[in-house]
Order: structure tokens, then sequence, then C-alpha cells
DNA sequence: GACAAGAGAGAACGATCGTTCTCAGCCGAT
DNA sequence: ATCGGCTGAGAACGATCGTTCTCTCTTGTC
């Protein structure tokens, strides 16, 4: 097992950990544990769990950006593709495990405490706004849609996980109908 | 000091702490410190952390929700109070020290390990939900609108707690406005 | 085969924190 | 005035956790 293995292999862990359960609450030895890396060579590649922490929000980020383009870009409309992110997002609130987005938890976790971890939040969501206004671009449509889907967006995200159920997406998505609709007779 | 001002006490220091710097980040004796009452009596009132967490959370929706009620029924037009929900998040948004939604954040915090305090956010936003079905009912709208409405509420805290502007407010107040006059033509 | 170097397993350390305990002082009752 | 019980201040306890250390075993080299 190499570093770059070692590595994989413990932003694995820490994924799986720390989406699920927090990060306060998950501590090194747990990571340790999940992953079979020893403590000894988790420091030598993370000298402190903060960077562990912006590793995994770091990867994740690039990934759950991708998946999303992935799915979306496979709709040639651009209108479709505006819908195809709430689409999107349907199937990830219904995936097991689900529990809502690494970011706004993390936010809501160690946004006080943890300058990296705000600012983590910060840059997702400014990235994926960016994405939702390329698309509207795309689309022909104003720049504020892009602003009012964002919204629509994280108020599904939030209010999927807290309820546990993955209709919020379908509600977004009709709403995000409404406001094309608008847009276009504008 | 009686038993009701130091649980007065000490569920505003609970507050003040909690909220600015998330539940797991505030030991007792900074409760202790902020509120002047002694750990003694703290535990006499409150027998353990997590009965003082669900005294605060549970306060505070109460006054949440109620200075939001308060705000929106000083507009006596059905179709305005709606919007003054998004006028009333906006001056939220606005105020020193605002940082997002105690039970959005409390869910990211301790969602996953704390049945209570899941519990308190799935209570409070579905609270907050069925209050905008009573504006939406009020106002002859239909009733899908109001889970729409609930969205853009929802992610326009997220937003504006992440970014650390009150913007979102204003956009959701727009989109909020669109939704309005597109189920009123339809 | 001997040995240096490195790695793994897990103990150990130091800090933090929830919770409880100690002890000195105070207050009301007799 | 005395005594019993309650209260406050803060020390103490026990668990947890991030981080480091120890010790042993392996492995590659001469």
């Amino acid at each position: 097992m190499d570093d770059a293995d070692a590595r994989t292999r413990l932003l694995d862990a820490a994924e799986d950990l720390f989406y699920a359960r927090g990060i306060q609450s998950v501590g090194m030895d747990a990571i340790r544990d999940a992953s079979g890396v020893p403590l000894k060579r988790l420091y030598a590649l993370f000298p402190a769990k903060e960077q562990l922490v912006e590793a995994y929000l770091e990867r994740r980020d690039v990934s759950w950006r991708g998946r999303l383009a992935a799915y979306v870009e496979s709709h040639p409309d651009p209108q479709q593709r505006i819908l195809a992110v709430f689409d999107w997002l349907q199937a990830w609130f219904s995936e097991p495990g689900f529990r809502g987005c690494a970011w706004i938890n993390g936010y809501g976790e160690l946004g006080a405490t943890s300058a990296a971890v705000a600012a983590q939040a910060r840059r997702h969501k400014e990235a994926f706004r960016q994405y939702l206004s390329g698309l509207v671009a795309a689309a022909g449509m104003p720049a504020s849609l892009a602003s009012e889907l964002h919204l629509l967006a994280e108020g599904a995200m939030v209010t999927a996980a807290i309820f546990g159920t993955p209709e919020a997406a379908a509600q977004a998505r009709a709403a995000a109908g409404h406001l094309l609709a608008a847009d276009r007779s504008a």
C-alpha cells in the first residue's frame, strides 16, 4: 500500500464517517479502524484532523459537482437541463444514507469555529450557483433566475434532510418550472 | 434569584452561546459563567446538557415563530402577508450576529447523533410550513404554493448564513412574487 | 547472518468536557 | 446561641479525543 492508496482509503473512510455522523463525533481512531491505515501514517499524510476535513470536503466538492454535471449534460435541451438539476437532486435525496448537504451540515457544525470549513462551504455554494448561472445563460433566461433556482435547490436539500424524504425535490422542480415559464413570458 | 429566574438566565445564556458558537463547542462551564448560575443549580434544573439544548430550541421556536407572525400580521392584505414573510427574513438576516437557522445548524451538528435534536428540527420546520400553508390558504392560493414558498425560505436562510449577506431574502421575495403571479393566472 | 531503517500496533499523554463531590458559609428554626 | 440543612464556588472524577511515543517486527542491504 503506497501513499496514494493510503490517502484514498483515508479519504474514503473520512467521507463515509464524517458525512454519516458529523465531523466532531468521528474520532481519528474511527478513521483508522475504517481505513485500515495506522495512526502514524494518517498523521504523516494529514498532520491534523482539520486538514483531513478540508481534503474530505474538497474531494467531495469535485465529485458532487461532477456527478451533477454528468447527469445534467445527458440532456440536450437547455431548459430541460435546468429541470434536470432537480431530477438529479431527487435521485440523490433517495440514496440510502442521504443526510443532507455536507457543506450545509459542516457549516452548521463548524462554521462558527473553523474558518476553513466556513470558507469551503462558501466556495462550494458559490461554484454551484455559478454552475446554475451557466445553465440559465445557456437557456437564454435572465441572470436573476439563477439565484432563485439556487435558493430552491438549497431549500430542497435542507428540507429533504430534515424530513428524511425526497419529495422536496419534486416540489422544487415544480417551482422551478413556474419560474421558467414566468420568465419566458416576461 | 428563584428557580424561574435561574431558568431564564440559563436559557438566555444557552441561546446566546449555542446559537453563536454551535452546541458542541459550548461547555457547561461557559453556560455557568455567562448565566451566573452555579453548576449545581444548573444540573438541578436541567439534569443533562441535552435537556438544556432541548429547552433552548423549544423556547426559541416559540419566540422565532412569534416574531415572524407579529410582523406578518401587521400587514392586512393576504398576498402582502406572504411577501412580508420574506421581508421579515431580510430583517432577520441583517441582524448582527445572524448565523443561520438554529434548527438547520443543529441538525447539521447533531442530527445524526441526537434523535431529540433531529425531532425538534422536524417539528419546527413542520410548524413553519404549516404557518405558510395558512397564509397561502387565506390568500386563496393553491396548497402546493406553500411548499414552494417554504423551499425558498429555507434556501434563503442557508444561503444568507453561508455567504454572510442578507441578499438571499430579496431574491427569495422576488421568486415568491413570480410564483404568486403564476398561480394567480393559472 | 547482522544490522540499520522504517512501519505497524497500540499504549500513553494532555487537554477538554459532562457530571458529581467537597467543603465552607449562610439562614431559618428552636 | 446552636444546630441542621441548603447553597454557592470550585475542585475532582471519568470519559473521550487529538496527537505523540514506544516497542517490536519486518525488510532490504552488505
